[in-house]
DNA sequence: ACCTGAACACCGTTCAAGT
DNA sequence: ACCTGAACACCGTTCAAGT
């Protein structure tokens, strides 16, 4: 952090360049043009500089990325969370969901990490320390999290991924032929819900899936 | 796939490459030097042809990846289904899960169209053929699925993604310095964990979650 | 210390041309 | 119909040099 901060005194001429200065740059980037147009060329672009300068701050692309998150869940409001733990650790894995889907292509680089490189580490803490609360054993509350985690990660991804086939609505998608192809012998509830399909899976029922899930895992492990 | 049959008589000469030819070597080239080695000009040098004569034969680099699953998928073993429908909805979803666990790579192409381009369609129909039989409505039986295919994505992706990282073994990961720094007095539950963490967060629990998760789902849905 | 230019080793895809 | 060569518009990153 200390190359971004303007020294007192003029010890050489300023830096034309701040780690903060290129994050918040990339978060632009980010907003206006989406994910797969942030790269390092057209960072150093948006910045008036060139792909090697950055090099300097950040020590590759993925680093820039975990900053960006960093960021954005150090500003992340911090709720006050319910007294129940059952209730407590609902809330915590909604948590976890709502500042990720603030940025879900970040979801690849996430899970090499199992996301506890970032200052959200309190948000795992009080999933972990909910399930311990509802009687679950340490190693349990750990395949509580695992799960939860999971199931996160994959709606983000599943959504980051629709998200960006709905801007090409070109032709068919691979789903919509598919459905076209089904016969009501071979596949016949698939059949019956393919007019429904689309507005079925597309619902948002992120919050109830999660609670279901969250009951069904601590009625098996802390009955 | 009329290009690649060898037609009786000789219409000119034999054409060099057919869907198979490609879509074999494109199997090879993942299997020995893994997905991000499988470009379309690696998989021409591979062929000792050109990127351009494989777009005789496929679309574009999105078809070709799907082709490698509907033949993986196709000669998927397809075992015999247990009667019990909360038996046969766990086993559907373990089968999906075992059939990408094969080419966990396609996570992300997969993610944009629900699985249900490829000829894996009997096991989703199986799993939602099975909540029904358990008592769901049909909505809550596309909600079970979802819950069911996130959960299953977000594994995949988390271990591709951790795949990729072991090979990358030099430095500590952001999870290790993060977990260095944790202190007793602000996370105590992971900072008693942190000794154990890695240890329990990669056994393989995947079917057990698999399990709990749909007896819950089953629980709230079909009580 | 901070920044630049040129280069390396790649991508997916298009276009016009060859046989 | 099948294939090639050259090109377009990109990537992340390294290296040697400038001030």
């Amino acid at each position: 952090m200390q190359p971004s901060s303007p020294r007192s005194g003029k010890l050489g001429r300023p830096a034309l360049l701040s780690r903060d200065v290129i994050v918040r740059a990339a978060q632009r980037i980010l907003d206006e043009e989406g994910y797969e147009n942030l790269s390092m060329r057209r960072l150093a672009r948006e910045l008036s500089s060139t792909p090697m300068a950055l090099y300097h701050y950040v020590r590759d692309k993925d680093q820039l990325l975990l900053l960006l998150l960093k960021v954005k869940a150090s500003k992340f409001p911090r709720p006050p969370l319910p007294e129940d733990p059952r209730q407590r650790l609902i809330a915590s894995a909604q948590l976890l969901y709502d500042i990720l889907a603030d940025c879900p292509f970040l979801a690849e680089i996430l899970a090499s990490d199992d996301l506890l490189a970032v200052s959200a580490l309190w948000v795992i803490e009080n999933i972990v320390d909910a399930s311990i609360e509802c009687g679950c054993a340490p190693e349990q509350a750990v395949d509580i999290y695992r799960v939860i985690w999971y199931y996160i990660t994959g709606e983000l991804l599943v959504r980051l991924a629709s998200g960006r086939q709905r801007a090409s609505l070109d032709r068919p998608t691979h789903r919509e032929k598919a459905f076209a192809a089904l016969r009501p012998d071979s596949h016949p509830r698939l059949f019956a819900l393919s007019a429904r399909w689309s507005e079925l899976t597309s619902r948002d029922s992120h919050h109830q899936g999660l609670e279901v899930i969250v009951n069904g895992l601590l009625n098996h492990q802390a009955p």
